[in-house]
DNA sequence: CGCGCGATTGAGTAATTTCAAATCTAGTGG
DNA sequence: CCACTAGATTTGAAATTACTCAATCGCGCG
């Protein structure tokens, strides 16, 4: 099971057999099942989420009480509220689990820790985010250029799994767009 | 001039002058005329870009001939094709200037010499990609939770200077809004 | 069998776009 | 100082897109 964060953290740096040994026992193994929160809006965050199997989605809720979803995370994602967790505030998101859910978990002084005392890792994390930052401008560009519709299609065919794993509401409470409008867009 | 590089770095990590001394010659000034382009879709990327003075805009040419603002960049913020810089392939954004621009030069080679030799400057940079990734974080949010109209207004209480800095049809544009529209939220 | 959730459909309404034209403004050359 | 021009902003009207609200459908599960 941790082999799968060892293949995860390999794809940036390499790690000799003792090295991994050390970093692994930052991380705790812990379970959520479906529908169970792993984030609550209002508590604060000092911990961040490896997934290693199961799906969860990033909301944030609306005063009008109005669900919009921020990102789903799946396998070999990072996730947490992370505006709360870096910034040692409270969440604004709340993160739970659409489906049984295994994780590994980092606490943020583990986090430092491991930076610190690492700077291979610190290389990880810095190059990690580098991806995830990149990989949230293309959302903003899918935003500005597309309409609901050719968002639709293009979060299909970017993520074909979402389309059999996620009810069409979630895809588009994701997208910006009314359950029925997006309905109306399979015909 | 160097000195607001300085104060910036030291937001994050604390800098003896020795440090700075050996980390400033890693940087190249450089000045761009207002109009010109820092970045060309289709070219390779290896520098990134810190604002000293002026004002850019990272636009995405749609096929249409539409330009879509994926972000402004001013004083002490970062700035380059990210995707094109991080993962070595040809820009397509193109990043020019509204205002004449003076900027810090920092070449890819030289930030992974930096990050390499001085573990605290990857800790910087890793802490700096964190903050811009929550900032779009919330950019998408806006886009989700709220319609054109409350956009612009939470543009403008974010960022009062750019009122003032940009023609309007560059806010429309980097909101998602057709000019037209915009103007009227005015009345 | 019937409940409950998700997906679909219909009708009316609201928001936004497009295209075209008018207006305004700052900078330039005479 | 004034006329002129290019760029920016505004306005109008019709067309499109998406939203809301309400009703219906479909299906898996107890």
């Amino acid at each position: 099971m941790s082999l799968r964060l060892r293949k995860h953290i390999e794809e940036i740096i390499t790690l000799t057999d003792a090295e991994f040994d050390y970093i692994l026992p930052h991380f705790e193994l812990k379970k959520f099942r479906k529908h169970q929160f792993v984030v609550q809006e209002g508590n604060f965050v000092d911990q961040e989420y490896f997934v290693l199997e199961g799906l969860l989605k990033s909301t944030y809720l609306n005063d009008d009480g109005k669900e919009h979803i921020l990102q789903f995370s799946m396998e070999n994602w990072w996730v947490t509220d992370y505006q709360a967790f870096y910034y040692h505030e409270k969440a604004t998101l709340n993160i739970d689990c659409i489906e049984d859910v295994t994780v590994l978990v980092l606490t943020d002084f583990n986090k430092n820790k491991l930076c610190t005392e690492m700077h291979k890792m610190e290389h990880f994390f810095r190059i990690k985010t580098n991806m995830g930052y990149v990989g949230l401008q293309q959302r903003i560009l899918t935003f500005l250029k597309f309409d609901a519709r050719s968002r639709y299609k293009h979060l299909i065919e970017k993520y074909p799994q979402l389309y059999q794993r996620v009810p069409k509401t979630l895809m588009a409470s994701y997208l910006g767009v009314s359950r029925e409008t997006l309905s109306r867009f399979s015909a």
